[in-house]
RNA sequence: GGAGGGAUGGGUGAGCGGUUGAAACCGGCGGUCUUGAAAACCGUUAUAGCUGAAAGGCUAUCGGGGGUUCGAAUCCCUCUCCCUCCGCCA
């Protein structure tokens, strides 16, 4: 969420900014000027009344404790009260309208970023591995994958419906390793603490992050959740979503709490599935498990000191990327333009693997840094200088480390045989029980 | 699921419906003293909104929401969470 008193005095800058996204500033911000001002005058309104009703009450009080009549002042002060409950509505009312509209208004995008529409104005910042080069016609994994015997759609659209997958054998122990094998290097070389955090959130944990009240569509929500509630923005605590990806529930932890200065950073890596509607990619991605209703993810979440967050967004993209240089899996980095920045995001990397079996570059990862936009709605801020300090909102920023399911198909395509085995990575080895080369299963 | 108890500032913890935004203690910050430190003593120490050039003023906030009342941390209803006991259970 964007500052009030910020957009208030920066209006055509923000403005600018949401044109940069192509999205339509009087659509999000409405008539910004005038309810901002209905909305002020409305609240010293009701409580210029209210100190005049505090006044009188007072005076009541001292009047009866000294034994006096006091029915006059009462009698006024009731005459007040239909006044003062109107003015009251009226404010609370355009209060809400206004914070409703922020909480739509998308973050905004860094200078840096380059401006564009689509994912075609991204701009591609570095390259890193040698494409390896077949002497056959290299296949895509769903084609390896089920000729394995290591992964299975079709009984999972039986169990679960479409975008659904089974994995058996060394498909499964793949993943299982992945997980592993990202978790220990993210924690023992660069400084994660490991967090396994619950895979429901409330929608309160959901607006926290961004994904509500714009996204509900996107997520799976079970039947304790109000689609309609959460859209006039009201947020329980006590009603269940399934989490789209661990950035809410671990970005979560320290919401409505002041942190210690001398704690930051602080960095998590969790593991967890995903759970994702994808409502509006219906025909998209359909071959293969590029695009599934859930999907394995080790995440990177950073909590910083908003001076050191441009520093840690660079950090953390490393850290992701390697990852993949261990794997030793090709690929590129690419800095996204503001068309195609998310809605939480003022600046992102996305990493893209090289997947040879479909000659193309896919994202496996997406590192942003989010600044004050989610600490903002999470209310998480921290208090510098020990006590005498103002508290301030931290920066928070997190980064895939990395999807698993897309790294586990970027092996299949990038370590394939010409007889359709697969070679395991030197790096996974260990994690696979020694196991070299994934054959057909039996 | 049943019965009971609880939720107060950074922390612990008081609080007859009426100068209680809130005692006290701890912690933090500033100071006195000291060569320095400790101790002791003094002062200070919440968040947000509205208003104002500023100083300041006003409003709201004692888990969330609603109600009673001239007036609510205090009374009533409701929700959430935590604790104890019982039941069920991986």
């Amino acid at each position: 969420m964007l500052d009030m008193g910020f957009v208030r005095s920066n209006l055509a800058l923000v403005e600018e900014k949401l044109r940069a996204r192509g999205a339509d500033p009087a659509a999000l911000l409405g008539d910004f000027r005038s309810l901002d001002q209905r909305r002020r005058e409305a609240i010293t309104q009701a409580e210029t009344l209210k100190a005049r009703r505090n006044e009188l009450s007072q005076q009541v009080g001292a009047l009866k404790r000294q034994g006096q009549d006091a029915t006059a002042l009462m009698d006024e002060t009731r005459a007040l009260k239909d006044k003062l409950d109107e003015l009251d509505k009226t404010a609370a009312a355009l209060d809400d309208e206004m914070r409703l509209a922020l909480s739509r208004v998308p973050n905004l995008t860094r200078d840096e970023v380059p401006e564009g529409k689509s994912e075609a104005d991204n701009k591609t910042v570095k390259e890193w591995g040698a494409k390896r080069s077949f002497d056959f016609e290299p296949r895509p994994h769903w084609e390896l994958g089920e000729q394995l015997g290591i992964l299975d759609q079709e009984r999972a659209a039986k169990l679960s419906g479409a975008r659904f997958a089974v994995y058996y054998g060394a498909g499964a122990r793949l993943e299982r390793a992945l997980i592993s094998f990202m978790l220990d290097l993210h924690t023992a070389k660069h400084g994660y603490t490991e967090v396994l955090p619950p895979f429901m959130v409330n929608s309160k944990s959901l607006f926290g992050t961004g994904q509500l009240p714009k996204f509900a569509e996107d997520l799976f929500r079970t039947s304790d959740a109000d689609a309609e509630a959460v859209a006039r923005g009201e947020f329980k605590d006590a009603d269940h979503w399934l989490i789209p990806t661990a950035e809410v529930p671990v970005t979560n932890l320290y919401r409505d709490e002041i942190l210690d200065e001398a704690r930051l950073p602080i960095a998590f890596t969790a593991y967890t599935p995903c759970f994702r509607a994808e409502a509006g990619a219906a025909g998209k991605d359909t071959r293969g498990i590029i695009r599934q209703h859930q999907f394995q993810k080790v995440e990177l979440v950073k909590f910083v000191k908003p001076e050191d967050s441009e520093a840690e967004h660079e950090k953390l993209t490393r850290d992701a990327e390697e990852i993949l240089e261990a794997l030793e899996l090709p690929y590129r980095r690419v800095l996204l333009c503001t068309g195609d920045t998310g809605f939480s995001s003022a600046k992102t990397y996305d990493l893209e693997v090289w997947l040879p079996g479909q000659g193309l570059y896919r994202e496996i990862s997406s590192c942003s840094n989010f600044e004050a936009f989610q600490a903002r709605r999470a209310n998480i801020r921290y208090r510098a200088g020990g006590a005498k300090g103002k508290s301030e909102f931290v920066h928070t920023l997190n980064g895939s480390g990395l999807a698993v399911g897309r790294t586990w198909l970027a092996i299949l395509e990038n370590y394939q045989q010409a007889d359709g085995s697969v070679m395991v990575p030197e790096a996974l080895r260990p994690y696979m029980g020694g196991m070299e080369r994934i054959v057909r299963q039996p």
